[in-house]
Formats: structure tokens, C-alpha cells, sequence
RNA sequence: GCCAAAGUAGUUCAGUGGUAGAACAUCCCCUUGGUAAGGGGAAGGUCGAGGGUUCAAUUCCCUCCUUUGGCUCCA
């Protein structure tokens, strides 16, 4: 009840919002204005863009707008007589959505795309309305199904417009770009306060920030989206890497590595030289075409192909971390969550089509077990055919089916994505959650029938007969860097004792302790824990707050009463000073911590 | 790629139409310290790059590069 009554407030407010801007620029064309998690949107072509110091004055015109009380007038028109209003009011967009709906019956780009791919006679039975709804506030009237409040009054002003950008109208690239001001909305100030102080927390954990603060990874100007692992981040990586080998090696997979460049005809034949080619990086070796690897599977291919392989021998998992390059577009690199080259820890399983659905369910299972390692949440999505792509309708839908059902049989919900498939199968999509409530795709189940065929893949059956094998294409980190960069977020740099780069500073308080120190350093370093000595001539104090910042799980003190006692005293992260223990005692808690995550 | 904002020391940031400053970090000296900054000194900047306006540009204008927030795309 209160939701509804919360998404009717926002919904309102987006009205509210474009009558603001209509009052303050009366050229203003309406594109949509829909509600979205924690607030709501209005896309607008002003024939002009905004900056965001426009803001305030639409936000103190809203303000103005509210406390006038006006009505929100609910009227029914027919398509024609609403087509007429809109053209009669120059609303060029608005149009354009009614005469989709008068097409379609519907104003949804994914539902117009379902429908445009359907028979002639499935298309008869599509329900077109009648008439549509207009709500009009002041001067200004929308194209809208509402339900909305009454009187502006109603609304609350514990609201707050919070960002401005472009957006393409209805999402397409080639259309005209519209400005969209974005604004979040809640019943009480003191959401409102809860939600930005949210959001000020969440920024403290930007991997980019911690990232440089704990000298992990950094980028350079002189590789663009190419990211640069330090010595920290490098531990961490091999931490997760060893992790991910060690879980795979458990589920039968092998491993393998294959090489970066290869040339032409591969990428031809694969099909990535037609359908991959404008995010490819290539080069010329003595006269020949190469491209970098976007992918590995091709690679992989040729792995499977050096030798003949039994039914028996299937499902055949074979893993990989193989780096990839991909040319993205420069608008979307953002830290480590988009790159241009990253790890994925890519696997093929090469099976009989009776084994498909069985082998998507244990994937399904690791993934599982692989995110609840890190505490992860995680929703699915289901991708289908889109319209590059390679393949027989009949083939698709063989894939799509095995997918479906493999989910349904492990009780997982999904979401379905039309036509954002892969160009060779349909796709299971993994997505976590970043600190600010992005998420992220990381691990995908990719069923392939189409690469087998290109690459003329068989296996031997029972009757000694060629066979083709289906394949599967997934991750489940993802990227090694997209995942770090979660892990970073998620923990908010304050890693468990398991993936801290550093676990222990040894710190000794007197240059004389210095000897001493060093014993102790190097006896949690025989126990293969991570352990760095400080032995500069920094104050304790000073050396606590430096551990502290860099977030390091655990401090030994090493003073004359330590010393005498053969003893360390015990510093944990944010929880301070836990006494004095033996250096055994001290190894063996962590060792057992780090048994135990 | 598109829309908007930003780019000053290794880092975080002040500042100005008359060629720049702080803090932290670095190096040196003093201090020998008991759980989140002991004191002093030195060094460090073609003010993102190129062009233009001007007697004079880090500051104003243009182009490009990079970063940030979105759009589109994606692991």
C-alpha cells in the first residue's frame, strides 16, 4: 500500500517536473517519464542541452508548482482525437508513441520487436485500444496511464533532483538525444537524508578510490581502459585465481592456455571477423591479418580439434583464464567494473545433447557455490536470438528450451531478455550487486550449437560413428578484474583475513626491538601467512594509523615487555588492542580464521 | 561514440589576466616513542596537450586527450 502510494507520489512528481520545465522553457517536446527505483525520470528535448546548474531553479519551480495545488484532470480521448491534441500541442514524441500503440498496441520497444518478428496471422490477434488516457496538471498534458494524486498538494517535498544527461529517445542509438533529469523521491525528509547519506557511504567505497588508496591497480593515459596490477592487487588476483583453480580442478575441469594473436582465417571462420569486428583490435604479422582474441573459444576449438575424442571422454570441461581484448566504447570504461582487456575465467564443456541440461544445472550449482563463498546476491536473466546472429530459428529454440528448463529445475527466477543473446546461442546471465545497487554481469552460461559446426567439432559414439558435440561457453567471476573490482566494493576494502593482501604488520617500537621484530616476522611468515616488517622510524601511534588505513587484518606490537616475555601483543582491525599471546597461539587463530572462511 | 561536468606537486585539494600554494607522502636532521599523525628542514609543478586573443594566459576562446555522471553497448 505505502509502495503504491509512493510510486503514484513519484510519478506525479515526474509531471510535476515537466511542468516545471515547460513553465521555464515553453518550447520543451516531451519524450517519456517513467518511475525508477527510488525516484523518477522525465527525458526532454529542449533543442538545447542543460547543465546540471539549471537544477535548482526547475527543483524551486517544482516547489512552486506543488504549493499552487493544481489538479491532475484525468480525460479518456480515442487514438485520433489524442493523436490530434498531441500534434496540435508540436509534441512530436508523443505522437510517435500513439501511433505505435494504433501499430502494436503497445509503446514497449521489446514488446514492438516480439511482435514485429511474428507471423501476419499471430499479429491479428493483437489487442489495439480504443482510446487512451490524458492527464492534465497547469498547461501541461500527458500521454499517460497514471494512476496519479489528485492535487499537487498531495505531494511531499522531500525530493531532489539529482543528475542530468543525455539519453537517447527510446534508447536508440541513432535517434535524437534528449535530456534526462533524473530525481529521487520519498515520503519523509528523513528518507531523504538516509538515502544521500546512503549514497555518501557507498562513494567511500568506490573500488577506484580504495584502489589507489590501498595500491592495488591503477590506469595510465598510455593504455586507455588497459588496467595496471600492483604488487597488492596482484596478490589478491592470484588469491582468487588459485581459488577459482582449485574449485574447478574439484568439478573436472582442465585447464588450458591459448595464445592472444591469431591470425584471419580463424576469426573468418568462427564468425567473430563478421560479428565481432568493430570491438576487435588488429594487427599485421609479415603481411597476414591478425586480431587479438576477444574471445576464447575459437582457440579452444582448436585445442579439441588436436585430437579425437570418445564419447566416453564427454562432457569434456575445459578451462581457461585466458585475457581478452575488447575495443569498447570510451564512454563506458568505468574502473575496473568495464575495461578494454580483462581475464575471464572462461570454461567449454563439449558434450552429447542429452548431457546439455544436466551439465547447465552443476554450472548453475558452482556458480552458487562460488558466489556464497563471497556473500554475494545475484539475479539471473535470460538472453535470447538477437537480430545479428547465426544459426536456424529451430536451433535457437532447441538452446533456449535446455536453458529454460535447467533454471526452472533449480527453482531460479529470471528475467528474460529479448534478442540480447550471444551472436552464436542463447545466454543465462549472472548479475551482482556494486555498492551503489548497480549491477553487474559477471558469470554467463552460453549454449552453443553453432561454433561445433563451423569447426566441424565430433566426437566418436557408441557405434564408432562421428558425432557432433554441443557446446557450452561460461563464466562465473566473469572478469577476474570485474570481480576484484565487486570484491572491493563488497568489502569495502576491508578484505576478509583469506584475501588481505597484507594479513599482519610486524611493528616494532624501539630501534632495539628491531631484531626481535624480525623473528617474529618471519615466523608468521613461516606459517605462510602474508606479513610485512616496519621497521622505519615512524612513531607507533603512526604506524597503527597507516595499518588502520590500509585496512591491514592484524598488528603485532613488538616492545622491551614483549621481548621479555617471548610474547606479541595483538592489534585487529577496528576492534584495537587484544593483549598479549605467544607467537603460536597468534598463528594458529588466524590460521583457523582463514580455514574456517 | 553521444550529452554534461572536471583536469593545478606522487596523492588530496586551495588559488590567480602579471609564469603558483597547503596538507599528506618522499629525502635529511633531531626525538627512542606502548596502540589512529612527535618536531624541524629540503626537494618536488612547461598549472592535461596544441592553437588563438592579449603588452602579458595556468586563468579568456577554440580543438584534441583523459577522468567523472548518464545514454547506448557489455564480462
Amino acid at each position: 500500500m505505502k509502495q503504491k502510494s509512493l510510486e503514484k507520489i513519484r510519478h506525479s512528481l515526474a509531471h510535476v517536473l515537466a511542468l516545471a520545465v515547460k513553465n521555464l522553457y515553453p518550447k520543451a517536446k516531451f519524450g517519456v517519464g517513467p518511475i525508477i527505483e527510488n525516484g523518477f525520470y522525465y527525458d526532454i528535448d529542449l533543442g538545447k542541452s542543460l547543465s546540471i546548474e539549471s537544477l535548482p531553479k526547475i527543483e524551486t519551480e517544482m516547489k512552486k508548482i506543488i504549493k499552487q495545488g493544481l489538479l491532475f484532470k484525468k480525460k479518456e480521448l480515442t487514438l485520433k482525437e489524442a493523436k490530434k491534441l498531441f500534434k496540435d500541442l508540436g509534441q512530436s514524441y508523443k505522437v510517435e508513441l500513439l501511433k505505435d500503440l494504433e501499430k502494436y498496441g503497445t509503446t514497449d520497444q521489446n514488446e514492438i520487436l516480439n511482435i514485429k518478428s511474428k507471423s501476419v496471422k499471430e499479429r491479428k490477434k493483437i489487442v489495439i485500444p480504443k482510446t487512451v488516457s490524458v492527464y492534465q496538471t497547469g498547461d501541461f498534458i500527458d500521454l499517460c496511464r497514471g494512476p496519479h494524486i489528485k492535487n499537487t498538494k498531495e505531494l511531499p517535498l522531500s525530493f531532489k533532483l539529482i543528475k542530468i544527461s543525455g539519453a537517447y529517445w527510446r534508447g536508440k542509438e541513432t535517434n535524437s538525444m534528449l535530456q534526462r533529469i533524473t530525481g529521487i523521491a520519498f515520503l519523509k525528509e528523513v528518507e531523504l537524508k538516509e538515502y544521500l547519506n546512503q549514497i555518501e557511504e557507498a562513494e567511500k567505497r568506490d573500488h577506484r578510490k580504495l584502489g589507489k588508496e590501498l595500491e592495488l591497480f591503477s590506469f595510465h593515459d598510455e593504455g586507455v581502459g588497459f588496467p595496471f596490477f600492483h604488487p597488492k592487487g596482484m596478490i589478491l588476483r592470484n588469491i582468487l585465481e588459485d581459488y577459482w583453480k582449485k574449485e574447478h580442478q574439484k568439478s573436472g575441469y582442465q585447464e588450458v592456455k591459448t595464445p592472444i594473436l591469431l591470425n584471419k582465417s580463424l576469426w573468418l571462420r568462427s564468425g567473430h571477423w563478421d560479428h565481432y569486428k568493430e570491438n576487435m583490435y588488429f594487427t599485421k604479422i609479415d603481411n597476414e591479418d591478425y586480431a587479438i582474441k576477444p574471445m576464447n573459444c575459437p582457440g579452444g576449438m582448436l585445442i579439441y580439434k588436436s585430437s579425437l575424442h570418445s564419447y566416453r571422454d564427454l562432457p569434456l570441461k575445459v578451462g581457461e583464464l585466458g585475457l581478452v581484448h575488447r575495443h569498447e566504447l570510451s564512454g563506458v570504461l568505468q574502473g575496473l567494473f568495464r575495461v578494454r582487456c580483462f581475464t575471464q575465467d572462461d570454461a567449454h564443456i563439449y558434450m552429447t545433447p542429452e548431457q546439455v541440461k544436466d551439465e547447465i544445472k552443476k554450472v548453475i550449482d558452482l556458480t552458487d557455490k562460488i558466489y556464497k563463498k563471497f556473500g554475494f546476491s545475484y539475479h539471473v536473466e535470460l538472453s535470447t536470438k538477437p537480430e545479428n546472429s547465426m544459426g536456424s530459428d529451430q536451433i535457437w529454440q532447441k538452446a533456449t528450451k535446455s536453458l529454460k528448463e535447467a533454471l526452472k529445475e533449480k527453482k531460479i527466477d529470471f528475467i528474460v531478455n529479448k534478442g540480447q543473446g550471444a551472436f552464436y546461442g542463447p545466454k543465462i546471465d549472472f548479475h551482482l550487486k556494486d555498492c551503489l545497487g548497480r549491477t553487474w554481469q559477471c558469470g554467463t552460461i552460453q549454449l552453443d550449437f553453432i561454433m561445433p559446426e563451423k569447426f566441424d567439432l565430433f566426437y566418436i559414439d557408441k557405434q564408432g560413428k562421428r558425432k557432433r558435440p554441443v557446446m557450452l561457453h561460461r563464466t562465473i567471476l566473469g572478469s577476474i578484474e570485474r570481480f576484484i573490482g565487486i570484491l572491493i566494493e563488497n568489502y569495502g576494502g576491508e578484505f576478509p583475513l583469506w584475501l588481505a593482501p597484507v594479513q599482519v604488520a610486524v611493528i616494532p617500537i624501539k630501534e632495539k626491538n628491531v631484531s626481535f621484530a624480525k623473528k617474529v616476522f618471519e615466523s608468521v611468515q613461516e606459517k605462510d601467512l602474508r606479513a610485512e616488517l616496519w621497521s622505519g622510524e615512524d612513531t607507533l601511534s603512526k604506524k597503527i594509523k597507516k595499518a588502520e588505513e590500509q585496512k591491514i587484518p592484524f598488528v603485532l606490537v613488538i616492545g622491551d615487555k614483549e621481548e621479555k616475555s617471548k610474547k606479541v601483543a595483538v592489534r585487529k582491525r577496528k576492534k584495537g588492542d587484544l593483549g598479549a599471546m605467544t607467537i603460536t597461539k597468534f598463528c594458529d587463530i588466524l590460521l583457523k580464521e582463514i580455514k574456517k572462511q
